[in-house]
DNA sequence: ATCCTCCCCTAC
DNA sequence: TAAGGTAGGGGAGGAT
């Protein structure tokens, strides 16, 4: 992902020798990055002029704005954040009318900065940032277009001028096109801000009651949602009003459809923007966010719920430490009598927590999801009881939904509520039970078997009841004899509700109970049950263990004789600790050329650290997923970073940190280079004393870049080999000098590359990866994607791997074909490296691994070693290496 | 036999 | 395409 200038010093001399010219180099971590932007922002800015340049000589006839310099010659916007109309159209209206536009922000060559709608906290930010620039709405753009002249952008700022601007510009959003979707507008020729709730002539409160309350709410929040359909075709019509737009526009218009209020209203004032429509395909994505996958991050449901419980971990640490299953419980408590198991789940947890703000919609259908536009695409995360009672579901689309139920209330997520709730959740499960484990931020399971003397259904209400007056929202628990059981009285129990199962009832509860009530039962073990004629059960206990071993497996064939006798013997475990940890997006994501990859790949390995860190846990394994769409073309056709669709970027084989720094004394990789930075010299001496054959090159104090080097680095641990058996005597000193190591050895060790959070680390892992993109994409060849492919990785890999592996999958659903490339880190090529490492220092593997472990511990303190190593090694290596303490 | 790796499946 | 993430378990089949 990032490129960088041929003027840097490469970190990779015998590769840059050849490629010099033609192909961009690498470089250090930290300055590849600035160099990546740098030619990124470059190229765009040629693109851009010769776009503008062939859309003002192509279009000069149908652009009769753009005459001679266009208005806004000298003009030079930055969008900041998501925008109506989006960045690519204001970049359209920059291109045709003589503007710039730039992809990234610089303070120099930017004159506006563009944004529409951020939250408050996101305002004080860009306040700090844009450095006294003017940030002014999109509307400046487009009016500014209208009318055929460069208006003034003061009416426009966004701050400086007024809260009053922000407020209005809010009041519009809100009336103009931003509501919630149960109210509407009741005229759009009455004057007045007048909402009437669609169901009011059932109910006898009074419309304006719940209204005002959610206008003050939504006057309040940062995030609102657009106008319900009718609304919005309301508005679309108003579109008549508009009729200054240039033939040249009419795409444009197409794509943003501008509209005008009505205006006898003040907070219909301004104009307001409307969604874009459905041609517009682009709505978010890499290609208009540099910060994509960061933005993405924060308003993705799933990527809360799937980090939910590292932040847990995090915060109720002192809770989790030293709390295990006590010895004296098991002794007095599960052997004796069985277990009591409480499991515990907030109802609907997504609406209840936003209903927690609007009572008087507690009894109406309200759903959870991210938008309520009017193609009611947006998926519904979460339905309270009302609205399931119309078969609303979770995953519906809110089209369906709506179909289903004409006044569904759509609110938006919450995130930051749902933390709270779930803290006091938690808060509440931890003061009542010592051995609480979290399923989810709204589920949990207590095991109160040594609780001998409390009533498990009187404690349970208890909690229920702290739960809902701490919370305002409910929750439902099931209490039974093991954890399988316990959650299926919790299902029963719903909504609000608890229900107990002594042992005795186990078989009739079951009985009748659909096998896919079952947890672990999901869509593809219930269609196979469901094949067979198996649907309860009862049904299923017919079935002999072998038969479900033969059919299942053994172990997914135990669980089900299992479960469906109700039998578990799981425990309640308080804390698990993480084998894996990886991000990935699979949306939004479109690469127009691999310096956008790579930029991706930077972003993706950077969120990637800091979760490491913040889970104190070295990895060394790294695993990268692609997913490309699915063009029905020619399967041996090479994948395109075009195509991608999804990356995703998983580090296992972790390792806790704490556990690397205790052997820190034992770090043979540091008292390698410790020893190389003394015995350097005498290493070369005696080497090229004792080395009389010729096949074995000369060990030298430092490399040039040229084309030796590249033969002498290919060949260095043959060189190493051939030195220690040489100088027998100092075999363990006798290792290679740093600048005889082959950097991408320690490149290709993930634990140095991802284990770090600074930019050094996360700089090494995006160069690493980008590199494989590239060549996955460019050298890849397959005959079939449904088989194994390897190939060739040229020089600079060869030297060191040989050969890496491209796995492609074609049963992925969804017209998409996956392709995960197994990094040259990961697997059996970090191992082969080792062993090579092992083999020549006579090491044992595992000391080795701890010590590449510890060693990039160590490294973290020298947030800057890498680089400079990098920077450094072909001239002043042995400076770099003294950091190293 | 006993790993390891590549998946798929599941849950929230 | 309005925000389809994250992580563990386990089966199949190959490597050792």
């Amino acid at each position: 992902m990032r490129s960088s200038s041929s003027s840097s010093v490469s970190r990779r001399p015998l590769k840059r020798s050849k490629s010099n010219q033609k192909a961009p180099v690498r470089k250090s971590p930290f300055t590849d990055f600035e160099s990546y932007m740098k030619d990124k922002n470059r190229k765009l800015r040629s693109q851009f002029e010769a776009e503008a340049s062939s859309s003002s000589l192509g279009n000069s006839e149908s652009s009769p704005v753009f005459s001679g310099r266009g208005i806004f010659h000298g003009v030079s916007i930055f969008v900041n954040g998501h925008t109506i109309p989006s960045g690519q159209e204001l970049k359209g209206y920059m291109l045709r009318h003589g503007g710039r536009f730039e992809n990234y922000f610089s303070s120099q060559r930017v004159t506006h900065i563009i944004c529409s709608n951020l939250p408050d906290s996101k305002m004080r930010n860009l306040k700090a940032f844009s450095r006294g620039l003017p940030v002014v709405k999109p509307e400046w753009v487009l009016d500014s277009v209208a009318s055929n002249l460069l208006l003034s952008s003061a009416p426009y700022q966004i701050f400086g001028h007024s809260s009053e601007t922000c407020k209005q510009q809010k009041l519009s959003a809100f009336f103009g096109c931003k509501s919630i979707s149960c109210f509407k507008e009741n005229d759009a020729s009455d004057s007045n801000v007048r909402i009437d709730c669609e169901g009011s002539e059932k109910s006898m409160n009074s419309p304006l009651e719940p209204q005002s309350k959610l206008l003050r709410n939504f006057l309040g929040s940062d995030r609102v949602f657009p106008i319900r359909l009718d609304e919005e075709q309301k508005l679309t019509n108003s579109l008549d009003k508009v009729k200054k737009y240039e033939a040249s526009d009419a795409d444009s218009l197409k794509l943003s459809i501008r509209t005008t209020a009505p205006s006898d209203d003040g907070s219909f004032g301004k104009p307001t923007y409307l969604k874009q429509t459905a041609n517009s395909d682009v709505h978010h994505s890499t290609f208009n966010d540099p910060n994509f996958v960061e933005n993405y991050f924060k308003s993705s449901r799933l990527h809360f719920i799937g980090t939910w419980r590292n932040r847990y971990q995090k915060r109720f640490s002192n809770m989790l430490k030293g709390v295990g299953y006590g010895k004296e419980f098991v002794h007095s408590s599960s052997i004796t009598k069985g277990s009591t198991i409480i499991h515990i789940d907030m109802d609907c947890f997504f609406v209840s927590v936003i209903l927690r703000k609007y009572p008087d919609l507690l009894n109406e259908p309200v759903a959870v999801c991210h938008s309520d536009n009017s193609r009611g695409t947006a998926e519904i995360s979460s339905a309270n009881y009302p609205a399931r009672e119309y078969g609303i579901r979770a995953g519906m689309f809110v089209r369906d939904a709506k179909a289903c139920c004409h006044n569904l209330v759509v609110f938006p997520y919450d995130f930051e509520a749902y933390e709270e709730v779930a803290d006091q959740f938690y808060s509440i499960l931890h003061k009542h039970c010592n051995k609480v484990q979290a399923v989810s931020c709204d589920e949990a399971f207590l095991d109160i078997t040594e609780y001998d003397d409390i009533n498990p259904e009187s404690f349970s209400s208890l909690i229920r009841k702290e739960i809902v007056e701490t919370t305002k929202c409910t929750a439902s628990a099931g209490i039974a004899g093991n954890m399988l059981m316990a959650r299926l009285a919790t299902k029963s129990a719903k909504p609000n509700g608890q229900c107990f199962i002594p042992p005795e009832k186990v078989d009739g509860f079951l009985e009748e109970l659909p096998i896919t009530s079952l947890p672990g039962i999901g869509h593809s073990i219930g269609e196979k049950l469901k094949a067979k004629e198996l649907h309860t059960c009862g049904q299923l206990r017919m079935v002999s263990k072998v038969a479900l071993h033969k059919d299942f497996g053994e172990r997914v064939g135990d669980m089900l004789w299992s479960y469906c006798r109700g039998f578990d013997d799981r425990k309640v475990e308080v804390l698990k600790e993480a084998k894996s940890i990886g991000a990935e997006v699979n949306w939004g994501v479109r690469f127009q050329d691999i310096m956008d990859c790579e930029h991706f790949l930077f972003q993706l390995s950077k969120e990637v650290s800091s979760r490491l860190k913040e889970c104190g846990v070295l990895a060394r394994t790294v695993n990268l997923k692609k997913s490309y769409f699915y063009a029905n073309s020619d399967k041996k056709e090479k994948k395109r970073c075009q195509e991608v669709r999804g990356v995703g970027l998983q580090m296992s084989r972790l390792e806790r940190m704490e556990l690397n720094r205790r052997v820190h004394q034992h770090n043979v990789l540091e008292s390698w280079f410790l020893l190389h930075s003394k015995v350097e010299d005498e290493l070369v001496r005696v080497c090229n004393a004792t080395d009389g054959a010729e096949n074995v090159p000369r060990l030298q104090r430092s490399l040039p870049p040229n084309e030796n080097s590249c033969i002498e680095k290919a060949n260095s641990l043959t060189a190493v080999r051939t030195a220690r058996c040489s100088t027998d005597e100092s075999a363990r000193s006798a290792l290679p000098p740093v600048s005889q190591l082959d950097m991408s050895i320690i490149k290709h060790l993930p634990t140095v590359i991802i284990s770090e959070m600074n930019d050094a680390y996360n700089g090494m892992l995006y160069d690493f990866i980008g590199k494989q993109c590239k060549d996955a994409k460019s050298e890849t060849r397959c005959s079939s994607l449904s088989e194994k492919h390897t190939y060739d990785e040229g020089q600079s890999f060869s030297a060191v791997h040989g050969k890496m592996q491209l796995c492609f999958d074609t049963s992925a659903s969804d017209a998409q074909t996956k392709n995960e490339v197994e990094l040259a880190t990961g697997t059996s090529n970090a191992t082969s490296v080792l062993r090579n490492f092992s083999d020549a220092h006579d090491l044992n593997k595992s000391t080795l691994m701890t010590g590449v472990l510890d060693y990039s511990a160590n490294v973290a303190d020298e947030t800057s070693w890498i680089s400079k190593h990098m920077e450094s090694e072909t001239s002043e290596h042995s400076k770099s290496i003294s950091m190293v303490r």
